[in-house]
DNA sequence: AAGAAAACCTATTGATTTACTATGTTAAGT
DNA sequence: ACTTAACATAGTAAATCAATAGGTTTTCTT
């Protein structure tokens, strides 16, 4: 499957400002932009999405920055995936202009069982979620290394 | 989710050429073109595709057009989508530079789980059953019209 | 043998989308 | 006042998409 960056970095945006803004503090752009590797001006711009859908909410001004407008565990992934990109979770939209059967059939029996799936798979996982398991892989790998020295 | 007239018009056209050719007789892509109303000039592109992939196999000269490789019931849409853009059902490659442990936990948690499902539902589905589907829709419209006349 | 029919092959192009960058303006805290 | 940071909008180079175009080869029919 392909994802625009877009989609690919509001997702890591919002859980990075998930998991630093969790002592209340807002998360500025400028500190996301540096942990995870991504253009700031790219982000300025991807981040009014997220706030548009009020899934976060920007402070201005010095101390400024982002929070989420609610608790984790009640933004779904199926949410964020939409305010960023409305194809993603969407039906497929089929440009052919035949009326013909088989595109309703391949619709109704291909994608549109698919797409069913991720919509379902994506509104059944919250943010937290995904931090409690982002978590859990960090503290693995910390395992793995005192295991091997 | 977004697809390409490439990947849908190669799925329209095989089906086509399944359902034409059950008398053995080689499907053109002229008559798929006509029945389908999409530019024959385009389908002349899309069609060696899956001719490269042992989908189907293109008769040359008068008499010719195209015919699948193997029955119906052998061929999976997994095989057809793959065919025509490896990228749908393959995972989601991240540009991300980051070695976030972030973009690990995303796409084990949420698009390897789409993917996942992707695949394994279109390797479940074949060309036989979307005609059988196909024929059985056709039959229910007839019946509809028949009903309100 | 000639002609027609059809796949095969390759190049080109216009339009759209993507992935940013750039330049400012506004609001809030110190 | 000064700084900080979000907010807003415009622009742009590169890539991808969705075809179109023109010619070549193979096979069947007459």
């Amino acid at each position: 499957m392909k994802i625009s960056t877009k989609v690919e970095f509001g997702i890591i945006a919002i859980i990075d400002i998930a998991i630093n803004s969790e002592n209340n503090n807002a998360v500025t752009v400028y500190s996301i932009s540096k942990r995870q590797n991504i253009s700031g001006k790219y982000l300025e711009q991807i981040l009014p999405v997220l706030r548009q859908a009020h899934l976060i909410r920007g402070l201005k001004g010095s101390k400024g920055g982002y929070v989420l407008t609610r608790p984790a565990e009640d933004i779904t992934f199926k949410e964020i995936i939409n305010a960023l990109d409305i194809t993603v979770l969407s039906n497929v939209y089929f440009s052919s202009q035949s009326e013909s059967e088989i595109v309703n059939t391949i619709n109704d029996n291909l994608w549109n069982k698919m797409t069913d799936y991720m919509r379902n798979f994506s509104e059944s996982l919250t943010l937290a979620d995904i931090i409690e398991r982002y978590y859990k892989s960090i503290e693995q790998n910390s395992e793995q290394i005192m295991y091997y020295i």
